[in-house]
DNA sequence: AAGGTTTGTAACAATCCGTTACAAAGGTTG
DNA sequence: CAACCTTTGTAACGGATTGTTACAAACCTT
């Protein structure tokens, strides 16, 4: 059935697969066939054409997929073509680097707000951002109706902030500090840890 | 065989095991069930248990695993319990973000160089590093046994220093920026995305 | 028109994973 | 000390997922 759930294996590929269409397209290709998707993915490329085709017939026989076509289809797949909203918080280095790195508008979020406790941050801007004080957050949520938290913060304050959204009903959390957070159990935690990926890839190579 | 090649699953499972232990002994837990691990990583229990008796009973029933043990084992099963040195490149936000956050140190991976073209930058010091200039890169890979290159600078620039750091013998490239990376095959590139984990995040929040 | 490329699809085997089950070992409480 | 609860280690089974091989059809280039 379309309307069924997909397994978190294909959702896990058709996200890497975006990721590489989206970084393709920023190099000016139009066009990709699935051999060379999985370059950059490691994914195999029958596996690669089953899982598209398991959707729709998007590429052409002889030449690849449209990238700018198969971006918005996967999209659509994955029912997140929409704008949606999300709160940074924390304005030191690292807030700082994702507010201004387009990373996110590529895919449709919008950072709505930014938040810190600092006096001196406070009221500063980061790109078109203003940055607000912490206690404007219940009313922001409900207003800019944020539907992700993204923690740039020290570990010391994550849970407080984890805390907070969840009480505003946010159901998503984005936690790059390195604070293990407790949140219920309709809450999804996202944690991010670059040292762990590297732990992975290095030991395929050490092997 | 205890010498075999971990599947990828179980070796990517045994790095999440690890994230969320080396979280828990920052919150001060000294001791963690697979049933709480389970919690944060969205593995079942039964699966945390068999990936670990698979090379050894780390254990004690009634109690379950003690975190420090634990640690130490998973990095020998993943065989990175040593020292890596690691070169960063980029001393805008991210870089500086990345050197102070000591992610990379709790994971035994040293932040040995980092680099920047921009002259305001060069000499000075992030954190207990000083800022060096680019064109020191080949000899300082060498002579510092560099393993790792962590691309935190303009997509414009990545392909550049890939290249470079192919050319001076790194084989693993962990890319913050945009561009999709042409590299021997012999060489893996880890890409990081955070808004494509988001969508993967979200995809089954609003299913 | 011929030849090369790439998709879409099928079929099969192998592997991986969730689930259920349960004994053994450790801790806790009365 | 005995009863009870918790948690590991392990087995077994069935279902789901994935790698592999294969090939026709569609598309492009020459």
């Amino acid at each position: 059935m379309v309307n069924d759930r997909l397994t978190l294996g294909v959702a896990s590929r058709l996200s890497r697969y975006l990721q590489v269409l989206t970084q393709a397209k920023r190099m000016g290709k139009t066009s990709i066939s699935s051999q060379a998707i999985s370059e950059y993915t490691n994914v195999n490329p029958t596996q690669i054409r089953r899982d598209l085709s398991g959707f729709g017939k998007f590429g052409k026989r002889g030449v690849g997929y449209d990238i700018d076509m198969l971006i918005g289809q996967i999209r659509k797949i994955l029912r997140t073509s929409g704008q949606h909203h999300i709160a940074l918080f924390g304005a030191g280095n690292l807030g700082q680097a994702i507010a201004s790195s387009g990373v996110f508008g590529d895919h449709g979020f919008r950072i709505a707000a930014m938040f810190d406790v600092d006096p001196e941050k406070v009221g500063t801007s980061v790109g078109d951002l203003t940055v607000r004080h912490y206690t404007e957050l219940q009313r922001v949520v409900a207003e800019d109706g944020i539907q992700v938290g993204v923690l740039a913060v020290p570990s010391a304050t994550a849970q407080q902030i984890a805390d907070d959204l969840v009480s505003s009903g946010v159901k998503i959390i984005f936690n790059y500090s390195d604070a293990l957070l407790t949140v219920p159990s309709d809450v999804t935690v996202h944690a991010s840890n670059p040292a762990v990926e590297l732990l992975y890839a290095l030991y395929f190579y050490l092997s």
